[in-house]
DNA sequence: GCGTATCGCGTTTTT
DNA sequence: CGCGATACGC
């Protein structure tokens, strides 16, 4: 390892990368202009900041902006690197074509649409949309009966997002997510082609549609291709380890002409596989373009090396090609806590109690962070740090965009923006009293019918009972057709709405009003509508309350939504049994990933790190019911950590039923799965033998069919045919 | 057949 | 809280 920091005097580049310390790993990153670079960088080692610089630089040396691609994660990333690096340069970057896959995507279809054979009228659906697409083919594919247990909409959602895709199968993604579904295979095929004609019909598109036609673009129009590549003769991909098979491809596409790419990526920061990623992208780039450069980053200057020695020790058992052994020399004499309390409610008093001392202490709020594993996890500190009136923000969870009203809303712009739009359509009609889903499916299908959908509906016989209300939605259509102003068109809209929205929403729709006041805000900035409504799909914004611009919060935030982000202090929650990693991951690559995540929730903390865990959590039934500490926890070396000092809660922990803890190393093997895949045999099952399954209960094994394939019968659920690699079996 | 009110139950992660 | 099942009313 270096031990010596080469200290770059950047004098033969500019002035301005001379104030920043670059190491010499950093700086060759950022001088090669040419050929392909591959940065492999640890946990806050600087990777934004080469980006930066590497911007900066290319500029410097002349590359006119508008010749550079910066794909990041979100779209916030690539501005406020952009804006970086035109501080750097005291110039703005603004010619810098920066933003996600899909934004850019978005951008490239909308101007090649002639040569793709769809109109360039196209709206863009999200999860959200889940549900009013099922209900849609559901009605007029007439699936019937199983689907009581069908579980469209979460394989639909799963489409949707992009965890489907040309190179990783549905069947795949059948067998390892919803392993014990295999058997509703068949009707989740009907349902993905039908889904496919749906969208097409309707000029509707969904995150992967994006990504595969923009392939498809460069793929099969060479001149496009060329017109592309050229324009863009230096591409620089962040995160790399979170984009997919065609993303990937994309990079090559984009790339042919000139092989100007830097990537950046870190392989135990892989986080998003659910959602397509594959890290091995990582590993092939080297093959995908020759002479590859391979640069690692492993000085982290994030954190002080007590929190740099934990988080090692978390990834240590992890199969990663790229080894990096991160160090620190940012001293520091805090050694990572961990908590155990009695349960959630304690857990939260212990959070909010610390958060306390530490701003008698002189901690800012703004500079603290709780992370979690799902959504729900933080309800019970929600409650206790509002009791207490710590000012939070949330992250993670529903998009502002993807609430029900704001939905509605926005389905008003969608069809003026694509009339061909059906799922708008029903959304609009559904919002009428006693019009539901079977009259609004008809009344979409007149519409789908014809060229010119307001006057389908203007000559639509209502019945009685909703005549008037829908009367009332014609007028409104007409005018707006008349309208191109976005603020104009909001107004109608909510002259219309706004009755119906106090209806629909009685009991809450004050706290719902001011999303709709912000969505006002948000239009205010746009000219076209078009624009409009793909900047809130691809990037929705962020629901804001009242005093936005104060920013003196506690950050509360899904480890997901945390990414790339880092505070002084970190608290993480929630590291139970169960709980941590989610009850559902299994064994092999997706146990793994959330060790991953939990990795990547340690290395978010700058100072002071606090690992936080409930012993007792309300299970279904409404009972308490004691739980472990994560084996994420349980497998870490004990020195590395020391149990907090807070009054009660070392008794707490000393008074638990875990000694694997103080036993340390040796116990590991006890609770971790053998990783990978884990093989059992089939010979451990016989005809007739008792098993539990963590969902179904307790059952019996009737027969043995495929190769790898279980009958088995349980008391409550019935017959179901469980494969072996997936379930999670016990003999009992 | 369709729409609506109500109750009870379970909640992964998201560009 | 949001969603599914269920019962009831037109």
């Amino acid at each position: 390892m270096q031990t010596q920091i080469p200290q770059i005097h950047a004098d033969r580049d500019h002035p301005q990368i001379n104030r920043d310390r670059l190491n010499a790993q950093q700086y060759e990153a950022v001088t090669t202009v040419d050929g392909a670079v591959l940065v492999v960088a640890g946990a806050g080692s600087g990777k934004t900041r080469t980006l930066v610089y590497r911007v900066a630089h290319l500029l410097h040396s002349g590359v006119p902006p508008e010749r550079i691609l910066l794909l990041t994660f979100t779209r916030k990333a690539s501005q406020e690197m952009l804006w970086r690096a035109g501080q750097l340069l005291n110039d703005s970057c603004s010619r810098v074509v920066g933003g996600t896959f899909h934004g850019i995507a978005n951008m490239l279809l909308r101007r090649y649409s002639a040569s793709l054979g769809f109109g360039s009228s196209f709206t863009i659906i999200d999860r959200a949309d889940a549900e009013g697409i099922i209900n849609l083919l559901k009605s007029s594919l007439g699936f019937s009966g199983k689907e009581k247990q069908f579980p469209s909409k979460r394989v639909l959602i799963n489409m949707i997002s992009g965890a489907v895709n040309k190179s990783r199968d549905l069947e795949d993604l059948i067998l390892e997510q919803y392993g014990h579904l295999s058997e509703h295979l068949d009707d989740i095929l009907v349902l993905r082609k039908h889904y496919g004609e749906f969208k097409f019909d309707h000029g509707l598109m969904d995150y992967d549609d994006l990504l595969v036609n923009w392939k498809r673009l460069l793929e099969e129009d060479p001149q496009a291709r060329r017109d592309i590549s050229s324009r863009f003769s230096y591409i620089m991909v962040d995160e790399y380890q979170d984009t997919n098979l065609i993303q990937a491809d994309i990079v090559r596409l984009l790339a042919l002409g000139h092989n100007n790419v830097m990537v950046v990526g870190d392989d135990s920061q892989s986080i998003y596989s659910f959602r397509g990623a594959d890290f091995y992208n990582i590993m092939r780039f080297p093959k995908l373009f020759e002479n590859t450069q391979i640069v690692k980053l492993e000085e982290n200057y994030r954190s002080t090396q007590p929190i740099l020695s934990l988080t090692n020790d978390i990834i240590r058992n992890s199969a990663e090609k790229y080894t990096k052994t991160l160090f620190s020399r940012i001293e520091g004499e805090f050694v990572p806590e961990l908590y155990s309390a009695r349960d959630e409610r304690e857990e939260a008093r212990f959070v909010a109690a610390t958060i306390r001392k530490l701003r008698g202490e002189g901690v800012q709020l703004e500079n603290i962070a709780v992370l979690f594993r799902s959504g729900f996890h933080s309800y019970k500190l929600e409650v206790e740090l509002g009791t207490h009136g710590f000012d939070f923000e949330k992250r993670g969870g529903l998009k502002l965009t993807e609430a029900a009203h704001m939905k509605d809303v926005l389905s008003f712009m969608r069809i003026l923006v694509n009339p061909k739009d059906t799922l708008s359509w029903n959304r609009i009609l559904l919002q009428l009293d006693k019009v539901g889903p079977k009259t609004a499916q008809k009344i979409t299908a007149t519409i789908a019918a014809t060229d010119d959908p307001v006057a389908a509906l203007g000559s639509y016989k209502a019945a009685p009972a909703w005549k008037k209300g829908f009367e009332k939605l014609t007028v409104l259509c007409r005018r707006l057709l008349e309208e191109d102003r976005p603020t104009a068109i909001f107004e109608l809209v909510m002259q219309y709405y706004t009755p119906l929205f106090q209806q629909i929403y009685r009991d809450d729709y004050p706290k719902r009003e001011k999303d709709l006041d912000q969505l006002k805000g948000i239009m205010a900035s746009y000219d076209d509508l078009q624009s409009f409504i793909d900047d809130t799909t691809i990037d929705p914004p962020e629901t804001e309350s009242e005093d936005a611009h104060y920013s003196d919060r506690l950050i509360l935030s899904t480890i997901h939504s945390a990414k790339g982000l880092e505070w002084q202090v970190v608290f993480v929650i929630g590291l139970a049994d169960g709980r941590f990693p989610h009850a559902a991951a299994l064994a092999g690559d997706q146990w793994e990933e959330e060790r991953r995540l939990f990795y990547v929730a340690a290395t978010r903390a700058r100072e002071r790190l606090y690992l936080c865990y409930p012993r007792e959590m309300m299970s279904t039934d409404r009972r308490f019911k004691r739980v472990g500490m994560s084996p994420f926890l349980r497998e870490l070396q004990p020195g590395l950590y020391r149990h907090a000092a807070d009054g009660h809660a070392a008794d707490g922990y000393r008074s638990t039923d875990e000694p694997s803890l103080r036993a340390g190393k040796k116990d590991v093997a006890f609770s971790i799965p053998k990783s990978r895949t884990p093989k059992r045999s089939l010979d451990d099952f016989s005809l007739g033998s008792k098993v539990s399954h963590p969902f179904f209960g307790v059952g019996i094994v009737k027969k043995l069919t495929k190769p790898r394939t279980l009958d088995i019968h349980f008391d409550r659920h019935g017959l179901k045919s469980l494969h072996l690699d997936y379930a999670k079996l016990t003999i009992l």
